[in-house]
DNA sequence: TTTTCATTGCGTAAAAATTACGGAATAATA
DNA sequence: TATTATTCCGTAATTTTTACGCAATGAAAA
């Protein structure tokens, strides 16, 4: 990461290298120790946090724009992500004079109110999922930080950021249905209670061990390994890995996969 | 409709009144005949339609933006809306030098290269469902006609229109088990016969019409009126309608109304 | 070595929902 | 009066969901 460079580029020349009044924010998701973790940057010298974000290039499809935007914070490819919803409040994007100033010195740029930055932004969001420990996560020029922070423990967040994250929640629940979440969320092998606290942490509620097991096994999607995990003073879960094919070929049918 | 001042507005002023790069397109759908249609614009002097759309004002919200744009097309107000993608190509708006002289022909403008209007746009969709009886189709400046076409029979769609109709379509068939889409698009007095072919229509598919009223029935979401249609040689069916609060207690508490 | 504890695997069974389908009631027409 | 076709109001078999139990297991404690 060259700052200097960045700056420049998104400060001087932005103004041309990128479709004005447009951005992207990504809400990207991962989970780790059966929590749902969504990844955040933290803004240099603030104690904000926002969602990874940025521009759309003149010539740049909006799912390129988005991918890019992941792989720098993420330093993944082809990650999952989807688009979810736009936001465009006339005022979501008004900035006070203190942020202004703040935006200011950590660019080293003087900002007038007629620089494009500070003009009024609709938001094309997307959500992503992936797995949390192949995540390298990557702070950009305006942030000192880039971590994941627990869905129910947020830290403060610019704009309607909290909006954007509470939003893909939602869609993400419905999604979980017919869209391959727990196939990207999930490393290549799991255990059945792996993927059972997986689905009680994104659907938020109690889903009875048994039945969701039976349930899960009875969809014929995923096999069963010839693995077992050793978790300590316990009978060995055995490993799991999806049918690839099995899978795509139901997503593609659209077979609701309700549990 | 004032159609020269219309298109002053639109193509000299229309830089510095609209948010620039980005516009609204709507898919309205109408029910009529046991036929799911859609609204479409005739360009004036052209084979080609296109869906109802606009721009954004500078300080518009989105959605009011779309409430105005489906306003001034169908003449009500309240009409229930959902965002449901936003569509960016990047070439997806250019226009044939033909389309360029089209355009300038039917607003009397000449147009260069560097004209507003044709530069790349950004558009966030919307997807309405409304009474088909109750609207009353008006052109805009740049249209001959407004008229509904059915799902199954499109026209020949400028731009992306015709994917737009299929995403919002697809999307339709999603919402309409936890969202108000019967209760929007049927009379407010309607028999199980007619709310059956709704479904069956949206959802492309047969369902067994005494399992669908049972089940609708045991939902208690629509109450039997004293009253019955008359129909000609057939036994009158009943009339219903749905009762709203229990409607949209269920709406709001995301029961999910599965047929 | 035996016992304890807690998790996983592999069920059983009752309740609820879904699915398939029949025939009486009805109303205009022949 | 008989015919035709639609609606109403079912019954019953099948499938799915829901609730829950207990044996197998494996490390640690006694």
């Amino acid at each position: 990461m060259n700052e200097e460079k960045d700056t420049i580029e998104l400060m001087e020349n932005g103004h041309s290298i990128y479709l004005p009044h447009l951005s992207i924010d990504c809400v990207i998701f991962g989970y780790h120790e059966q929590q749902l973790k969504v990844l955040l940057l933290k803004w240099k010298n603030r104690n904000r946090w926002s969602l990874p974000g940025g521009f759309i290039k003149n010539e740049e499809n909006l799912r390129t724009a988005a991918s890019r935007i992941l792989k720098e914070r993420t330093g993944l490819d082809d990650i999952f992500l989807q688009q979810f919803h736009t936001f465009g409040e006339p005022t979501r994007s008004e900035r006070s004079p203190e942020d202004v100033e703040h935006l200011s010195s950590i660019t080293n740029t003087p900002l007038d109110m007629e620089h494009w930055l500070l003009k009024r932004t609709v938001s094309i969001c997307y959500y992503a999922v992936t797995e949390f420990s192949k995540v390298d996560p990557q702070p950009d020029f305006l942030s000192e930080q880039c971590e994941w922070q627990e869905i129910d423990r947020l830290p403060e967040l610019i704009f309607d950021h909290r909006d954007m994250i509470e939003e893909a929640l939602k869609t993400l629940r419905l999604h979980i249905y017919h869209q391959p979440i727990g196939y990207n969320l999930l490393s290549e092998k799991f255990t059945l209670p792996e993927i059972h606290d997986l689905y009680e942490t994104i659907l938020g509620k109690a889903l009875d061990r048994r039945n969701f097991a039976k349930k899960l096994l009875s969809l014929g999607l995923i096999k069963k390994l010839n693995e077992r995990k050793s978790i300590g003073a316990h009978r060995s879960p055995y490993l799991y890995k999806f049918d690839k094919r099995k899978y795509e070929k139901a997503l593609k049918s659209g077979i609701v996969l309700v549990i």
